[in-house]
DNA sequence: ATGTCGTAACGTTTACGA
């Protein structure tokens, strides 16, 4: 099962872009963040013409998050457990059936959390506190299940191009790092990681600046594996190419393939 | 290097979020 996760930045903006990567990339299931709408202004039809499912929890103007799935989608939940009054969309989870096995796909945006420190901030802390609260719960279960997103979290210094240009912004900060990190030691695996060491992989470069030009990305797009899908890993990636076409996202898609 | 996008709004431009 090829699993993909792209942040598009605008569904809008991007629907030419992501039905062209779509139909080359052909993931079984790809994870969206940033539509940038509501569900029900969500173009599914040339997806669905396309053989994949859909599934969307949008909110007006900004964030919102979808799953694209070439199987049925079952058991679809919106929004990250642990706080009723949150109105951000930025959490969704789904059930789909492998060839052999069934996996639990969760996708998600987390917060940016910028300008650090303040209520961004704050807010980000406090979602990644229920990140991890999710994600004891999947554990607890024995799941085989993905978290994947655009976690807006820059792991290690290796993670950037320019780590001192990130060192006091809320995707680098030690608490985000640390937050991030005691995900990991919960038992969950960075799947990119599990496959490919050092520098200069990343799945973000700013519009600003010629970030693009001058390859200053950073790595903030991740795929976290219970140990129950890591053992199934085989295979990751990032489509870095796609950041030098037409109209791009200023993200890139990362995706794994899982033996399920 | 105060650099770029995408979206919404009473919009021919500004505000906001990233």
């Amino acid at each position: 099962m090829k699993i993909a996760t792209f942040n598009i930045n605008g569904i809008k903006a991007r629907q030419a872009a992501l039905l062209d990567w779509l139909e080359a990339a052909a993931p079984d299931v790809a994870l969206l963040q940033e539509i940038k709408s509501v569900d029900g202004n969500f173009p599914t039809e040339p997806f669905e013409a396309r053989g994949y499912h859909v599934a969307t929890h949008g909110q007006k103007g900004f964030n919102g998050v979808a799953i694209l799935s070439k199987r049925p989608l079952e058991d679809v939940s919106r929004g990250l457990p642990g706080d009723e009054a949150d109105e951000q969309a930025r959490w969704i989870e789904a059930t789909v059936a492998g060839e052999s096995r069934r996996v639990r796909l969760c996708g998600l945006y987390l917060p940016n959390g910028n300008p650090a420190p303040g209520p961004k901030y704050d807010y980000k802390l406090a979602w990644m506190a229920r990140l991890k609260a999710r994600a004891e719960a999947l554990l607890a279960d024995e799941a085989l299940a993905v978290m994947a997103g655009d976690y807006n979290v820059i792991p290690q210094d290796e993670d950037a191009a320019r780590p001192a240009a990130w060192r006091a912004d809320a995707l680098a900060l030690p608490d985000s790092r640390r937050a991030f990190r005691s995900v990991l030691n919960l038992g969950f695996t960075d799947a990119f990681r599990a496959r490919v060491q050092g520098p200069g992989h990343y799945t973000f470069w700013d519009y600003q600046a010629g970030a693009w030009d001058r390859d200053d990305g950073i790595r903030i797009d991740h795929a976290l594996l219970t140990p129950q899908a890591a053992d199934l890993l085989t295979g990751v990636g990032i489509d870095r190419d796609v950041r030098g076409r037409e109209k791009p996202s200023d993200h890139v898609p990362l995706w794994i393939e899982l033996d399920a």
